[in-house]
DNA sequence: GAAGATGTGTTGCAGACGCTACAAAATTGC
DNA sequence: GCAATTTTGTAGCGTCTGCAACACATCTTC
């Protein structure tokens, strides 16, 4: 019973924690700065989690469920082809709500690029996320769905990626010229109703 | 002439330090661990450079200039439809010369991604060199031809994460989901003799 | 060969970082 | 109410970082 008060409270730092992460990125994130972030002090933190690998660990499990959370939100209709998808993704990432995560996923990019385990795992869990969910929502054949899957996810990073470095003007120019692409369905299926509504139902979940 | 020495001295410093950078990424780039590599002292770095700031600014620019030179070598015949750059550029980005610096190039973009100043800058001339490169190379009419250009850069980017991130066969397969999509030339052309040719001739570039 | 400029080693400061030691306080169980 | 346990504050250690001060060496120039 202490001992569930204790999960509280430590769960309670941890959500601070993950605010904090979101709103000001895995840069300048020292114990101490986070300890502060969230009224506490590091000594604190260190009493709650063994470690620092510990606090960052769980914190990356909570950010993948938010994260897991906003998508689930965005449920699309159906099976669609690649350049829906594509859109769809364009559509969710650019969203301001997942900005934080966006930023997250670069910054862990580049430490788990510099070989570090712990943010390895971050950006493998983000990734199989990404992967699940998009596996009921893929209308390629059964066989060259991962395929397809894994060129949505690779060319919406990029996208975001120029939008990350000012090239907002060059992103939306590539996403139209992947839309473009296979075009088994007209244009305008890119941006249907469902979609942008859907996108809409993102924008509305922001709450600061 | 004397100052010519020191022009010489402080180049060859540069130039160690920018093979330490590609050799082991961003990531512990203290002044002491670069001036170890070099085989001078912290000392002699602020000697030559009045900054930290400057140092790895002229370091980027080095780098950019030599990535450039990379591309130079692999001149491709002329104007090429979009699956036919991306699947060259896909080729060079994951060509084990050009492998050093996608790790810095992502590791900047987290930094880059967290607004440090410095990081931008390099990003932005890294992304400047790419779209010059592949100006004079796209099929695309010309007012296509940045999105176009835009589109081949965010694709293979996002192809290139995947590898970094240990999704090798996923990454192939996107690659192989893109490369079917305009289609307007038979599939062969995306490893046509020309493309393969002139990547194998940056690999016999390597000399580590 | 003296005077000045140029180059280099040594030492260490001041701040940030992860983490620990010690002890005081608050809470709990009896 | 008291003892044991859990929770918290304070101080600081050891290391790393960018950087500066001081002093000595080397070299150029007249």
């Amino acid at each position: 019973m202490a001992s569930n008060v204790r999960q509280l409270r430590r769960d309670a730092v941890l959500e601070g924690v993950v605010d904090h992460l979101l709103d000001h990125g895995l840069g300048n994130a020292s114990l101490r700065a986070l300890a502060a972030a969230v009224g506490t002090s590091d000594r604190m933190l260190l009493y709650y989690f063994s470690d620092k690998d510990e606090l960052m660990l769980e914190a990356f499990a909570c950010i993948v469920q938010r994260q897991s959370a906003l998508l689930d939100k965005i449920l699309p209709a159906g099976r669609q082809p690649f350049e829906v998808l594509l859109a769809r993704m364009w559509q969710i990432l650019k969203a301001p709500d997942y900005a934080p995560y966006m930023r997250i996923w670069y910054d862990a990019l580049g430490h788990a690029s510099q070989g570090e385990d712990l943010y390895r795992t971050l950006t493998s869990r983000v990734l199989d996320l990404w992967f699940e969910w998009f596996e009921p929502h893929s209308s390629a054949p059964s066989a060259k769905r991962k395929e397809e899957i894994a060129a949505v996810i690779a060319s919406a990073c990029g996208l975001v990626m120029l939008r990350y470095l000012g090239r907002e003007k060059e992103a939306e120019g590539a996403a139209r010229a992947l839309f473009r692409a296979p075009a088994k369905s007209p244009r305008a299926d890119v941006c249907a109703p469902t979609s942008s509504r859907r996108v809409r139902a993102v924008t509305r979940a922001k709450k600061k």
